[in-house]
DNA sequence: TTTTACTTCGTTTTT
DNA sequence: CGAAGTAAAA
């Protein structure tokens, strides 16, 4: 008995099928992960291929990492050199090596979504663009969508003969890859374009790395755009053994340049491929699947696939109307609370998922007052939290001079009287020369129209010298801690909002403690790796599995994940499917957001249960939307409720209600912090199940002598207590008076 | 240069 | 409604 008889018999096929084009159509649920591990372990053992030769490529780095893992597990030896990783991270490893065959430093920095926006604001302004009619998101995204489509700037260029708006945006394209190229750095775009330019410019560049990966493996092939498709393929083209898992009903990205003509037309490209359906679902019940198959069913233009199961039927799904948002979330809480009272399930085996990530509010603020354990994935980024950026921007002004945009952000934070004049006056001179904002800085007593405002930008610049210094024997963490103290990063969050210090100066704690993952496991630490792996972070990598709690997400975010209860919140038409894709002119439009419907519907296991609302608060103004389209399209046998015939409203058909309930902020009173990423949810000191109130005693009072791991011994001088921390004032032998959080500064009394 | 008060505008979805 | 950006005042 081998591993691969736990197979069943399509996918031994496509295990066993190791050689030439492959594609897997997988259903949702059908074990397409399975069969890509065992993909792997059955080329290594079995086939005898070296495992250096294997490339799996997933698009988060949870999928990377689950996928490791499960490798690792079942390939006896070598596992560890099997190359498995994200898009962007593969496209991240090889450029660091060879980018410079394109003109750019190896030591690139890697732009995220707010750098773009500062980047293409200035762009705008010297364009003379009025971004009243052309708006900078959609210059960006146009720009966006052009990389996606590998069009260069001149092509793109090319293309906008005749129509004004597009010269525009071809114009501002060009420059702001003039200006990234400046500063030495990409954007997520750019990571594959330049990849892929690489590889076709440089034919030795190319040759190593198809002889090096024989065998590719891509998973969620539905979500690839064009970039990425010609990525692999280059890749995939001397030994043509590429596999690619995908199901074209799962593709929810076209708005990111996702092409589902990739999956679609895979037969064309490689017209000698197999093709393999899973269709055998192993996750939910009959129930369910009915379920999802009656939804998808709607859309036209995909591959006939029929999902089933060898499970029961299962009970009937769930559906509940309300009359607004509030009573919508009470009614999920209770209807959980009951569901873990009974037994019948743990806060972990359920999800709530949306169409926007604006309503995570209303279910967040009902969780909180019936004290329910949750977790939010998504919404803002972790690391783009303003007290983080700070910190990054610091760290990268010392790993990467050439980084303006991080020397601009920290030049004057804290506040050191520096202001716009000035910063003018220094980025004209490097224009000027054609240096950067760092060398102008360096420079600056050449620069004589900055007269008094100099005396201010010498100690910043002596400060960033002396921390390049220290950089080169302290570790990551040492820095931060240095930077801090240096410029005192803890009383300013104080000065600049004293209700959201603590909030920031927590995260900055945890970012800490990812500093120290960071350098506990890794061998060799390397500040520009540090940050490099930062910035490919996707939210719901921070989903870890074991925490017992209620998870929160969008629909987009659940793509790929399972479980056992499962709750679609806001199933009306207007809000899911969206207004924008109801009222658009393309059909695609609804169809790929039926097919984000599919994705919720089969995420869950046991039990589904659909909810919406009769008034919602959008925007500030109550929006009355009819039950969603999708839940129309499910039949009436299969729900233990009849949803109302959607129809065209009526004056008279609402009475909204006066809300009366109070409204409370999570912020207020959080037994557990819902922010954007995981691993967040823990504060020092206090563990899951504490209330955030409870505030544990300090081993200390005023008056103690205390320790800190930093500045020594010293005398506590006051203790003050705050919602969440206590505030504690110590004078320290050598480094003075200080005052810190304590459960930030671990202080031992001694 | 910095702070404050007022206006505007947005919601899909994110590596 | 709330964040974020802009104009005016200090």
């Amino acid at each position: 008995m081998s591993i691969y008889d736990t197979l069943n018999k399509e996918q031994k096929e496509a295990v066993l099928t190791t050689e030439g084009p492959l594609l897997l159509l997988a259903g949702a649920g059908s074990g397409k992960t399975r069969v890509l591990t065992h993909r792997i372990a059955y080329l290594i053992d079995q086939m005898g291929v070296n495992p250096w030769n294997i490339l799996a490529i997933t698009f988060t780095n949870k999928a990377a990492g689950e996928m490791r893992e499960r490798v690792d597990q079942i390939v006896g030896f070598g596992a560890d050199q099997v190359w498995v990783s994200t898009f962007h991270s593969t496209c991240v490893r090889i450029l660091r090596r060879y980018i410079d065959k394109l003109g750019y430093d190896n030591h690139f920095t890697i732009y995220d979504t707010d750098d773009q926006k500062s980047i293409i604001k200035d762009v705008c302004k010297r364009q003379m663009i009025d971004t009243k009619t052309l708006k900078e998101r959609s210059v960006l995204s146009a720009i966006s969508s052009a990389k996606n489509e590998l069009l260069s700037p001149t092509e793109y260029e090319l293309q906008a003969m005749g129509d004004f708006q597009k010269k525009k945006i071809a114009a501002c394209y060009k420059e702001y890859q003039r200006e990234l190229k400046k500063s030495n750095a990409l954007d997520f775009d750019d990571l594959l374009v330049m990849t892929v330019e690489l590889l076709k410019s440089c034919p030795e560049v190319l040759n190593q790395y198809q002889e090096r990966f024989r065998y590719i493996m891509v998973d969620e092939y539905q979500d690839t755009n064009t970039a990425q498709f010609e990525l692999i393929r280059l890749l995939a083209d001397k030994y043509r053994n590429l596999c690619v898992v995908g199901d074209d009903d799962q593709s929810i990205y076209k708005f990111r340049g996702a092409n589902i003509r990739n999956i679609l037309d895979y037969e064309k490209v490689y017209p000698e491929a197999k093709v393999i359906k899973l269709e055998q679902n192993y996750r939910s019940t009959g129930n369910i699947l009915d379920v999802a198959n009656a939804v998808i069913r709607n859309n036209r233009g995909r591959k006939e696939k029929t999902l089933w199961t060898a499970k029961e039927q299962g009970s009937r799904i769930h559906f509940r109307q309300f009359d607004n948002g509030y009573e919508e979330a009470e009614y999920i809480s209770d209807d959980i609370a009951a569901l873990v009272r009974k037994g019948q399930a743990h806060y972990g085996d359920c999800a709530i998922l949306y169409r926007t990530n604006a309503q995570s509010r209303a279910l967040e603020e009902r969780l909180v007052v019936d004290g329910m354990p949750y977790k939010v994935v998504g919404g803002i980024n972790f690391y783009a939290r303003r007290e983080i950026k700070d910190i990054l921007a610091y760290l990268k002004t010392i790993d990467n001079g050439r980084d303006d945009l991080a020397v601009k952000r920290i030049i004057n934070v804290p506040k050191r009287g520096i202001g716009n004049a000035t910063l003018d006056k220094i980025q004209s001179y490097a224009d000027m020369r054609g240096i950067t904002f760092y060398q102008a800085l360096e420079q600056m007593d050449q620069i004589t129209s900055l007269g008094r405002a100099a005396s201010k930008l010498e100690p910043f610049v002596k400060m960033i010298q002396v921390f390049k210094a220290k950089a080169k024997y302290y570790g990551i963490v040492d820095m931060i801690h240095e930077i801090m103290d240096t410029i005192d990063y803890g009383a300013y969050l104080q000065d600049l909002d004293d209700d959201d210090a603590n909030d920031r100066m927590e995260n900055v704690e945890e970012f800490l403690n990812r500093a120290v993952f960071y350098e506990q496991t890794h061998d060799e630490i390397s500040l520009s790796e540090f940050l490099e792996e930062i910035a490919l972070v996707a939210d719901i990598d921070s989903l870890e599995n074991g925490a017992d709690r209620i998870v929160l997400m969008t629909l987009h975010s659940a793509k790929g994940l399972e479980f056992p209860c499962v709750y679609l919140a806001g199933m009306e038409d207007g809000l899911f499917p969206s207004y924008m894709c109801i009222s658009s002119d393309d059909p695609g439009d609804l169809e790929e957001e039926r097919r984000l419907a599919y994705v919720g519907i089969t995420r869950a296991q046991e039990e589904l249960t659909l909810t919406c609302a009769r008034s919602r608060m959008i925007r500030g103004e109550n929006q009355y939307n009819p039950v969603s389209r999708f839940v129309q399209e499910i039949p009436r046998e299969l729900m233990d409720n009849t949803p109302p015939q959607t129809r065209a409203m009526e004056p008279g058909d609402f009475r909204p209600k006066a809300i009366l309930r109070p409204r409370v902020t999570p912020k207020e009173n959080k037994p557990y912090i819902a922010q954007g990423i995981g691993g967040l949810n823990k504060i020092a000191g206090i563990t899951k199940g504490d209330s955030m109130e409870t505030l544990g005693e300090l081993e200390y009072r005023e008056g103690d002598r205390v320790r800190h791991l930093k500045y020594g011994e010293g005398t506590v001088l006051q203790i003050a207590k705050e919602p969440r921390d206590y505030k504690v004032t110590v004078t320290f032998e050598k480094a003075g008076q200080k005052i810190m959080y304590a459960s930030f500064a671990k202080l031992k009394k001694v």
